[in-house]
DNA sequence: ACCGACCGACCGACTGGTCGATTTATAATC
DNA sequence: GATTATAAATCGACCAGTCGGTCGGTCGGT
């Protein structure tokens, strides 16, 4: 009999929590078992007894990353009414003292490495995707409603909008020196207003 | 002495492209150097007499491949008059039939994981990046002398379309199902000419 | 007594890099 | 032009180290 019948839940978060970390220090390929479950607190056979195995450790912190991030834009996106700003409210990815950032950006890179070869985590990426873009897709259609955008196809444009975030992301943190954060915010202002208002200022 | 002077030069051109095509397919955490050395018709010896450890291959495949869509891009580039159909002739990234879009968005994406944390493959991008830009913004200036495109800076305005143009491809890449070729074609369309045009159509 | 939780030594597979041996082709010498 | 010397080019067995996963065993609560 478990001594606390919640212990599973407990530890399951613990070594997910320190793989995140571990794995975002020094990405996918170099992290070995040993580091994650020195982190976590653990031996190598108490991880094991949670994760049998390293593929079905990392899917399982990278998945619950993604729902942690995605919770996140939600209630960000909750806190504003107009539409506009709505689909501005994720400036806080570009904001370097963020910890999920921090962590975030290097995890992410390496999950798309992951998924150009393993369909796993392919699909992963997938339902970010249609997350995100839905967040966004219910604000332009908020948007179109009132009449403040030009006519567009809200899913289309939403996975645009999507995109253009995470591409200027790429450059913003990947090369620093030369995109910084007054740049990606301003540019992805721009961006996003050209894709949806009827005519620029 | 050399059978043939430009022995060496030959010899690393093909294991330049042996070593690209084996870390497209396999993925550059999974290459051995000897799946590479078998690719380029070589012994372990023989390759390490050419490329004395894997991480300086590595980065030799990078260069030379980034050099490789670079001089593409400026061809491509050249072949039009106006600044608009300039900026948007690298409609070729997004062609799945293109070899070197088959080859190379598998390298990109591991190159990408690799920059967040190797500062070497970080200037590897960095040189891209403003290689990709100066292309850009020369075609954006010129559009600004024309007097076509609405009043902006073109250096901070040529990262966005590139970093545009990398977002998009990513989803692009990496979900097609959900990100047609057409979606993406439209999109960057849409958003460059958002960017640029004085005022929508 | 039983069982889940956990430990850590160990195994087998793999990998990057080394190194002495071998081949190959030119250059020097006679 | 035959022979020898020389140095690059190439080979592949081998080494040392690493890593994921296993497994017999311990411990503590019930």
């Amino acid at each position: 009999m478990p001594p606390i019948p919640e212990l599973e839940v407990i530890r399951k978060a613990q070594i997910l929590e320190a793989a995140l970390k571990t794995i975002s220090a020094s990405g996918y390929a170099n992290v070995t078992m040993d580091d994650i479950c020195r982190a976590a607190g653990l031996s190598k056979g108490g991880l094991a007894h949670y994760y049998r195995s390293k593929n079905e450790l990392f899917i399982a912190v990278f998945k619950e990353f993604f729902e942690r991030i995605f919770q996140r834009s939600k209630q960000t996106m909750a806190l504003y009414e107009n539409p506009i700003d709505k689909l501005l409210s994720f400036d806080w990815l570009y904001d370097r003292n963020d910890p999920d950032v921090n962590v975030g950006y290097p995890v992410l890179f390496d999950c798309m490495s992951l998924a150009v070869r393993e369909k796993e985590y392919r699909s992963l990426f997938h339902d970010w995707f249609e997350n995100w873009v839905s967040l966004l897709k219910d604000a332009i259609d908020d948007g179109l409603k009132k009449g403040i955008f030009r006519n567009l196809d809200s899913e289309s444009t939403a996975r645009a909008i999507s995109a253009v975030y995470q591409g200027i992301a790429t450059r913003w943190y990947l090369d620093s020196a030369s995109h910084p954060t007054e740049w990606a915010v301003e540019s992805f202002k721009k961006a996003i207003k050209g894709l949806l208002l009827p005519n620029n200022i």
